[in-house]
DNA sequence: TTGAAAGCGCTAACAA
DNA sequence: TTGTTAGCGCTTTCAA
């Protein structure tokens, strides 16, 4: 049953120093020489002492954590619905931990969403003991270090965020091995020699976009596959160039490598009655895509866990706040390949 | 940040008892009328009192659970070590609610595994709070409800249950959907018109394995295909057969419903270099498929969250232990399929 | 800079 | 059958 654990008062006693002293040594707080904390530091090392966090949140005070992610609405709602969800419900439990949330769901599109910090910064800085964002530009990268500086332990979700030594902890997902899963399904299921692979890749700028396009094309291409590539999101900016291809091409897949053009695509072939005949791999799962899996028009989706990229960021941040714990090792998701069969117990 | 919390006090003070008598109230202690009791439960349900956990674990002795299921080895590794590792892995976390596991991975194979309850009961009955097993049996089932009758909560892994109203939480896969799956895959990835598919199924007396076979099966042959079945557990049940229809069928693909069989076949394929030509959908992951993927014999597997299974279970008797959450729904995981570009993930 | 002490909300043991 | 009470290990406030 283990060995009884340490507790602050041995650690007090062993140190020959009250509790509120070892306390303050342990949390870093001022009003400690330099010399006894270390000697209390070295003494809580030596006996791999652990605050007992249920004793610790029944008397400490509430936590709270701010979530600032892009409202799940028009462009944004397939994407972000999913990683609200999935916070959401993780919040829930936080309470028990006197943790509580404080969700930002902001106007603001991801490429805005640094406007929502810097309100934050300067509306709440003081109140609040945690953040969990999304950080997609230098913009945001410059708000997201100021908090930081603060020492407010931060959870980025799907980004990637430059600066090291940082308390600062990413979630995402594994770009390339998606790329590579839609292109080792794709070629399962395609029929013709001579047909060729339509590619929404949305915009070569963002960096998560690219690799996964990348490696799926490049995939494509080591199989001998043919590629015809579309850029930009959503049904404005692609409509006119795949209707000219699915018109005087042979199309014989598809492959949309983000949640708003899988559902633009699936809704041109539906009105184009093309479905039927071509394959169709997109990503993301959301309710909106059912009748399309439905009437096969839809065939597979690379879905990336956004649930539970929200649930690991709200355990994360209940980690670092209940017992100190700042690892900073970014968290990697695997992708998975949903069909009919499955898809709806991802929703 | 949500209403003051309700406290055992005040539901005291409400009621005009003491804290005590709240507290055998709630937990179904004895030394309480009736009358009382429901009186108090009144105003717990009325005012949406929950218990503390903090509080409550500090001042509660340890709670010990058990967790009694056959030893990853032989037969039986490639099943149960997923099982075994998400079971450890989430009971580490479960020390600091004073929960502590007691792991009796059993010698006895999963039809006997009855004799280790057995021994269970009559040597360790009074010093456990909690029981995490399987149940595929009749004779396991009358441990199962010994247990449940001393009033100890029960989780029971990819096993059904058929007693109600006990205490008894079943964890397991949608067998259904599973088999739906496969066959969906596998109608991609065939090329040929003429060819038949081999079927490894199991024992068809266990339930389990009759419901994926059968989906599997009556999904394939909806499809058009002509499915070859074979019966039994693992390469020496199986390999006489299998290795007639590889001679003499013109066999496309191989679907194998379980681990060992999935290996198995493997084995077979590689060692009569016939691998390449035929499509291969197996069951589980476990390290030793890693060969048969590279080598392009192995081309997807249906995988059951093993893992996830383990690690829930402790989750839910967690619920039980701290907030004597008692809900005996059954929990259903979804299948998934895994390709080469992402099974590592899931090892 | 340090120590002392109150008490978080609950459980369990004992007393009535 | 019910009430009373002593802490569990920690955080926080106040006093030294």
């Amino acid at each position: 049953m283990t060995q009884k654990k340490v507790t602050l008062k041995e650690i007090a006693q062993s140190t020959g120093v009250s509790l509120g002293t070892v306390h303050r040594a342990i949390y870093g707080k001022g009003g400690i020489s330099e010399e006894t904390r270390q000697r209390i530091l070295e003494e809580v090392r030596r006996t791999n002492y652990q605050v007992d966090e249920a004793a610790s949140v029944l008397k400490r005070g509430a936590k709270k954590v701010v979530v600032v992610l892009p409202k799940a609405q028009k462009e944004d709602r397939f994407y972000f619905r999913g990683l609200w969800r999935g916070i959401r419900k993780a919040a829930q439990g936080m309470e028990q931990y006197k943790i509580y949330f404080h969700f930002i769901e902001s106007d603001y599109p991801l490429t805005q969403i640094w406007r929502e910090l810097e309100w934050v910064y300067d509306e709440m800085l003081e109140e609040i003991d945690g953040l969990i964002t999304v950080a997609d530009s230098e913009r945001t990268n410059v708000w997201i270090s100021r908090f930081d500086k603060r020492g407010i332990p931060i959870i980025l979700l799907s980004s990637y965020y430059p600066e090291k030594g940082a308390a600062v902890s990413c979630i995402k997902v594994d770009h390339e091995r998606s790329g590579r899963l839609a292109a080792e399904f794709m070629h399962y299921g395609l029929r013709q020699r001579d047909g060729k692979i339509l590619m929404l890749c949305g915009y070569d700028q963002i960096y998560s976009n690219r690799v996964y396009a990348e490696h799926f094309e490049k995939e494509m291409q080591s199989l001998g596959h043919e590629i015809l590539k579309v850029e930009g999101f959503g049904r404005e900016d692609i409509e006119g160039e795949c209707s000219r291809y699915l018109e005087e091409e042979q199309v014989q897949a598809i492959f949309a490598s983000n949640a708003r053009n899988t559902f633009s695509i699936c809704q041109m072939l539906e009105e184009r009655k093309m479905g039927k005949d071509i394959l169709v791999v997109g990503t993301d799962v959301f309710e909106e895509l059912q009748p399309y899996y439905e009437k096969g028009i839809l065939n597979a989706v690379i879905f990336q866990y956004h649930w539970e990229q929200g649930v690991y960021a709200v355990n994360k941040i209940h980690e670092y706040l209940s017992r100190g714990i700042r690892n900073q090792e970014d968290k990697i998701l695997p992708p998975v390949l949903l069909m009919k069969s499955n898809y709806e117990y991802f929703l």
